[in-house]
DNA sequence: GGCTGGCACTCACGAGTCGGGAGTGCTACT
DNA sequence: AGTAGCACTCCCGACTCGTGAGTGCCAGCC
């Protein structure tokens, strides 16, 4: 029962492509109509009630057909399927729209986001690297204006962050020269994290010595790498691609999963759950909560190399999707902003041909 | 037939106070027991079927209630309605939002539109300023890993913008210095948009002459003075909040308007057309065509003073809105963000008093 | 003349009914 | 094991119909 024959895992096979493809329940008929098997209707519904007894299988109502379950979407993913290659105009696509984004991290995770939303016809996300696994290379304070500073800060793999931050005492120029010396030289090559922590262990000693100047550059400093908001480091793009899956058409589930895509923080939660997970990973909505509907089911993947900078992205949808070809794209994205994340000249030793345009 | 009379007016405004609140037509009945009119149904009915005539009500069929058209709504607007004071505790929080946000523009614009958002309980928006009317005080180029080049724009009120930039060809810290201060004598006090011709200009002058560290300058201006994406420059928040309208509750429009709200350059287009008129102004769906629904209408206000720093802010959602609260409310958002704008002194001087916590 | 009570008329809406059709499960036969 | 046949189930759309909310109009009243 629990080890399926050669017959019944291309049935099971051929019921999830044809699923996919009409989002409608598989008949019997339809199957045999498909003559890719040499039964009758009847030899098939057979076989199809025994995927059903093992829980592959679900019939919406009496006298309707067959729509895979999860456990079937499973097999599927793991054993069934063989990806697809990625057509080379959707490559190029990636390539172009990514090196159009250029250096700014936030328009690459825009660019990603969306490009994953209009590749996979679901909702792309990119999660940005948190704080345990970026690590700080080096800190910059500019003065730009009165009271307010620009914070540069540029991770591992030569990733530049930079933001404004508003501060109540006045620093000269020279003062901030100095800091950013300092703390580079002391928080440098650790991870966000770390520095966080000891950024506070440091303040507090701070407290009893009173070193006026080196208080204010702690305080500068814990401002500059504050925590930030989950707004800041999730990017979604195409929820509305939601709206023309048939599966979401009520308007109740609509309605909860809107608004989990609105708080940005919910989404943060259950993805970097998987973080750790090598490679790509599908969750199908059985297997977790995912924004609170057990329909929803994500691919995601995480980027970067290594220990360092490590974040997440993928696409959200229904069960039902395309898993060979929307795995290969998450997948594809996953390393194309990991290697959009390094600094040019390592990016083109790699390939050392395909660089369409990098340079726009 | 056209100057109504002032029992007229009561009934009408009374009508879309309640149309307002119930979302359902409102009929003589309702109107009867509200015991504001010294009237039967029957002359209700007749009043009604006046205004009727003269196309401030419409009835969905023949035997129900009536609902206010965007006429109706129009003379609200303009004259039968009285703006509500907006609650203190609701100043507060657009105050301490605004000031987590700090300096940093970007998250400036995104606490506004979330703000907007949730205040109104429609879609946030905020547009930021165009090209014609930000005025560029100061550029300055720094170099931060291989390739990678920091701009620091700096505009008018000490608006800090800045962003990474690649460039294939390297530069030195040095070069970038000198380029820095050239640029910022050449184009600084100009506008960006006369700032981008210029360089147009000076571009084609160069190929003549030929100096290749001028001509590399200029293009390393140009490109970090590139026109930012329609994604970039428009915020939205809250986009959900509109499936808990009831009159947008069928999937057709939904899938239109969520579609014209991922395509952020439509709404560019059609909120910017009101740049130029003074003050706050309420755009009704038959008005013009919103985001391709002529059920939409927006609440929308400019932030900026003076000739400098022009941007847009505002709300949009169904017709039926409570005017006297959300007129208000979009309006104190946009002096709150043109007060942010500015430099924390002048901010500090005009409100003596009333800045609660300008830290955090 | 303006207001009102009364009354006929309209029409959306929800419940109930019904036939058709798609699909299954079972059984008996090959 | 595979198949043909058949009874059974149950969703779905169409159709009907009663109900109630609301209006429009008219005749009378102040």
């Amino acid at each position: 029962m629990y080890a399926l024959d050669t017959r019944s895992r291309a049935i099971l096979r051929e019921i999830i492509r044809v699923h996919v493809d009409t989002g409608k329940p598989v008949s019997s008929r339809t199957l045999f109509k498909s003559q890719r098997f040499d039964l009758s209707p009847a030899s098939i519904r057979n076989i199809m009630a025994d995927l059903t007894d093992s829980g592959y299988l679900a019939q919406p109502h009496t006298s309707a057909g067959r729509i895979p379950t999860d456990r079937a979407y499973r097999l599927y993913i793991d054993e069934l399927m063989r990806h697809r290659k990625v057509a080379d105009d959707v490559r190029e696509q990636i390539d172009s729209d990514l090196a159009l984004a250029g250096a700014d991290v936030r328009r690459l995770f825009q660019a990603a986001s969306h490009l994953l939303s209009r590749l996979s016809g679901e909702v792309g996300f990119v999660v940005a690297p948190d704080a345990v696994h970026t690590v700080i290379k080096s800190l910059r304070f500019l003065w730009v204006a009165p009271h307010k500073i620009l914070v540069v800060q540029i991770n591992e793999p030569d990733v530049v962050l930079s933001r404004v931050i508003e501060v109540e005492t006045e620093f000269s120029p020279g003062d901030l020269e100095v800091i950013s010396e300092t703390m580079t030289r002391e928080y440098g090559g650790r991870t966000l994290h770390d520095v966080r922590r000891l950024l506070l262990v440091a303040m507090k000693a701070e407290k009893a010595a009173c070193d006026r100047m080196l208080s204010r550059a702690l305080e500068l400093t814990g401002l500059a790498l504050e925590r930030r908001e989950a707004e800041e480091s999730v990017y979604v793009d195409g929820a509305s691609k939601l709206l023309d899956k048939p599966e979401f058409s009520d308007m109740d589930s609509l309605k909860r999963i809107f608004r989990t895509f609105d708080e940005k923080a919910r989404l943060l939660d259950l993805v970097t759950r998987y973080l750790d997970s090598k490679g790509t990973c599908v969750v199908l909505g059985s297997e977790t909560t995912l924004a609170s509907d057990p329909r929803l089911s994500a691919v995601l993947t995480s980027y970067g190399r290594g220990e360092t900078l490590a974040g997440m992205l993928g696409v959200i949808g229904p069960a039902r999707r395309e898993y060979p070809r929307v795995i290969p794209v998450v997948e594809l994205l996953g390393r194309a902003v990991s290697d959009r994340l390094e600094s040019p000249e390592t990016r083109d030793a790699r390939h050392a041909e395909g660089a369409e345009d990098m340079e726009k």
